[in-house]
DNA sequence: GGGTAATGGTTGTATTTGTAACCAACAACG
DNA sequence: CGTTGTTGGTTACAAATACAACCATTACCC
């Protein structure tokens, strides 16, 4: 075993994937904080209610892979927002039914048709092929997201 | 325009990418919190500073695209915990040469071995063809991280 | 049934982070 | 020189997060 660490930073996946993830995360980040005044965690939310139609908190966090603490608090800052509705499921008085309002319909409505645009164009930034690569290698990386 | 939005949660890279980076940074990141009690900052400080030497606060964020209250607090834990040493400069007193103690050194040729080995086994569940786009790929994505 | 455990969800508190304001040292310009 | 603007870095305070403890309800099991 030779003396001299061949470690480059530079090189290092959970860097460059952290810085990754960042960089991009800011850029649609800044449009649902700025246009509905949300944190990440509501958006993925609202995402997750407006594409798999009401769930309960469990599922979301569970599909999303968030703790339900920050679930919790999502659902009451989009309750706030008049974005959600929670109706107290009969046959499990414990569960709540989760499902968006009007209004939160809109929301997502508009932030969808932003975050496809958005992706294409970090989808341009590289060519089909990487692209197909880049999708695969981050499914392996992360646990594989459960969908309903 | 249809008014089905094909928008998939699960394929938008944002997503994807968080997720990922997310699962792989928190299997290192037990480690050196384990070990010594650190934050990612801390232990990204650390890694640049026994990779390029000795720099000053400045250089550190810019490298690492890390602000600077971050880099300000970083640096007073490492040197709580007698990692690094500052010494002001005298061509300009408002800067301070951070520098790796031997137990600083100590603890980055620890933690460089360990992040080597984790890395190998990340790259490990891909092809290495995979593993060269993935690079690729996060580097176009992120803007490019400036060397010293 | 009645006790115990497990589950869905919320709340409290300690950390961590972000943002802005701040201080000291240097630079630039009259 | 002074006075104004920058830059390196820290501190103060607000927001966000993690973690644990906590209710309420349901499930299990004797």
């Amino acid at each position: 075993m030779t003396d001299a660490t061949p470690f480059r930073l530079q090189d290092f996946l959970p860097y460059l994937l952290n810085h990754a993830a960042e960089e991009v995360g800011q850029g649609f980040g800044r449009i649902y904080k700025d246009r509905y005044g949300m944190l990440r965690t509501e958006w993925r939310v609202l995402a997750h209610l407006g594409q798999f139609g009401p769930m309960d908190a469990t599922q979301i966090g569970t599909m999303a892979r968030v703790h339900k603490t920050k679930i919790s608090r999502a659902v009451a800052a989009l309750q706030a927002k008049r974005f959600v509705t929670r109706d107290t499921v009969d046959e499990d008085r414990r569960r709540a039914r989760l499902c968006l309002t009007r209004a939160g319909q809109a929301a997502y409505a508009d932030l969808a048709a932003i975050a496809l645009e958005h992706d294409r164009a970090l989808a341009a930034r590289l060519t089909p092929d990487e692209h197909a690569v880049l999708l695969r290698c981050l499914r392996k990386l992360g646990r594989d997201l459960p969908t309903p």
